[in-house]
DNA sequence: TATGAATGAGAGTTCATTCAT
DNA sequence: TATGAATGAACTCTCATTCAT
């Protein structure tokens, strides 16, 4: 049996005002953003967001905890192969550096919640991964890293260090971008490199510095 | 001769409001930030903001363009001893690590000012060098990354990714940090790394993996 | 079938604002005027002006245009009927001097606009005619005027010193009534003319007046 | 003995302040006018306002005082001479056209007053001629006009529709001028006539208007 | 579900006025 | 007298949220 026609157009509603949202949020922040935009975005009435989601607080902590969901599966695939740090390098990068340059909202929503609720990190993160099992994730790595070092394969000794670094090179370097060919770009060369080549290279140069950096 | 009481007072207000505003943009945005929470955090009266600033909006610009104009002077100067790309990795930094370490407040402004306004970032670094000079800065740095390219000295040909991961590293993780900690850090151990261990840790690691692995 | 009760209400809501708007105005000018009290007048929430006119400066002009667009259709049609200079004046007269006095607002409204921008008047005047025609209104009486003076019927030949005559007298005098009247009536003598009465008076006198001081 | 330098300085300061009070009242009014604006026009510090007027209110009914204080003697001294209608009309005219031609700013003010201030016409009125005698000014006219009525010199019997049709004519008709320009005026022949001319053909035509509409 | 109207608590900003010097 | 800084009340306008239908 199919969905009755009411329930597709609700559900197509949620999802409106959930992107609408998640774009909104991405810019503007909690504070900043307006729920007028969203509604016209999402072209629904300002009081359905409202009927649905009941508050602005609360979309967005939806929109959140909904971004950072999105980078739990692949760690947890990618570390049930028990995998070598090459591949492990290879993998997350590739694996993040698409998903960060195909939703650039992602990133900015991370990084705005990192800067203006960093208080609410721990929770999120317990949140993200306690769907899945207590000893998955950060669990994982920590052990796959303390082994990886044990076994002289690694030169970073901190797991902190060691992610942060990859995490760094393959996700926030996104929001640099801006700034950096800002520099280097003249007002003469104003062909942008395309968002697909873009992160071709960034793939490359990424994988490559932290081959070559981290492993020994 | 001294400065008359007068003139002491009127810079401290001034920089009170500054100094306060740097504080509130940096978490809020500029959309998010109150200016009844900056003239009590400056212990001023609201209307002074105005008075010495003229609007919310003009006083974010300001901050903004302040905390870019920490960036140039490091550059600059280290660019004028014609530095190995070894010597450029280290000094660089050292340099911009520790800036960002006292002052984490310049790391959100600046990954704030990326996320939310991205289309200002041409004119704001126009503005950084363009009090110092048309030639320093960015096309010195691009002459350099070139030459050590043809010297051989490094391994990445694009100098927007050279530069990319230098600042990721650099700079941007410190925006990463409170989530890698919240990955690892259990509960137990709330024993935080203090600022000035993690300054130095991240210092070493940095300058390591970019040597390693951008160096030929 | 009859309006819905919110179409009711909703008018209702507009025009209250407006009418509150147009006494507030008329007497306090645009910067004098406060939204507080134009909104205790209609008995609606602060708010609600902005929900329908966006900003104090748009009701305003709304306001003007509004006053200004009362006075078009009587010359329309008394032009139509190609009048001779004494109904022109007779017609005129009772018209307008009846339409002032019904309103106190508008001529006020009218003089502060004309004190307080003069620049504006052009356009507004030009709005005012354009919704009816082109060649309606003034070039009408532009080419009476000049038909009458040529067939010898009036003695002033400046269209604008003659409609300043017609003007002066039956509109702006309702400016001067309470400067004269304070002049020449003493304290014990405080029953005022009527408003009735009063504007008996001042159509025999001006129609009096202009017939015998401008017909030949 | 000549004055001091600082008398003369501060005399020239009070000046200052009320021709700039005068102009900007004359525009914006009682609230609509801005101490920050008058003190610049002034070129005077803002808290000398205060420091010579008191209050921005005691400015303001000081500047109404003085204008209508200005057209006071005029009368005064037409009447003395125990003037035939004809001459009346005429020189009242004259002197007050002119006085209004040269100062656009005093009728302006009149005419704010008059439309936001009725009430104070009545104790305004009392001050310009109390200063001067009981029995002059207004009771004067009133008996000249009786008498004139009596003798079947003029038609129009209400001395306050005699005087409201010379104020209109004279004084009112300048707050009109723009209004009828832009009626007539197209935008080719933006050849204003100008402040000496117009002047001349309204005496013309007010002269004319009352002679012939008035006089028996 | 869906909508336009309504609300009230602030937000930024202005401004007359006062203060300290 | 003269000034720039400071103040607090008030103003316009915004916005999340709720209401009535």
């Amino acid at each position: 049996m199919t969905k009755s026609k009411t329930e597709i157009i609700e559900k197509d509603v949620q999802e409106r005002i959930f992107n609408a949202a998640l774009k909104e949020f991405s810019i503007y922040g909690l504070c900043g953003a307006r729920i007028e935009r969203i509604s016209k975005a999402a072209k629904i009435n300002k009081a359905m967001i409202f009927y649905y989601f009941s508050s602005k607080e609360n979309l967005y902590k939806m929109v959140v905890k909904s971004v950072f969901n999105q980078f739990a599966p692949g760690i947890i695939q990618h570390l049930s192969t028990d995998p070598s740090p090459e591949e492990f390098i290879e993998k997350m990068t590739r694996h993040y550096v698409r998903i960060i340059a195909s939703k650039p909202e992602f990133i900015r929503m991370i990084a705005l919640e990192l800067i203006q609720n960093p208080e609410n990190i721990t929770s999120t993160v317990k949140g993200v991964f306690s769907e899945i099992g207590n000893n998955t994730g950060p669990a994982q790595i920590k052990k796959l890293h303390a082994r990886w070092v044990s076994e002289n394969k690694i030169s970073e000794p901190d797991p902190v260090q060691f992610m942060l670094n990859i995490a760094s090179l393959a996700l926030l370097s996104f929001i640099g971008r801006p700034f950096i060919e800002a520099l280097f770009k003249s007002d003469t060369e104003n062909i942008t490199t395309s968002h697909e080549e873009f992160m071709e290279m960034r793939i490359k140069s990424v994988i490559n510095i932290l081959k070559r950096g981290m492993l020994s």
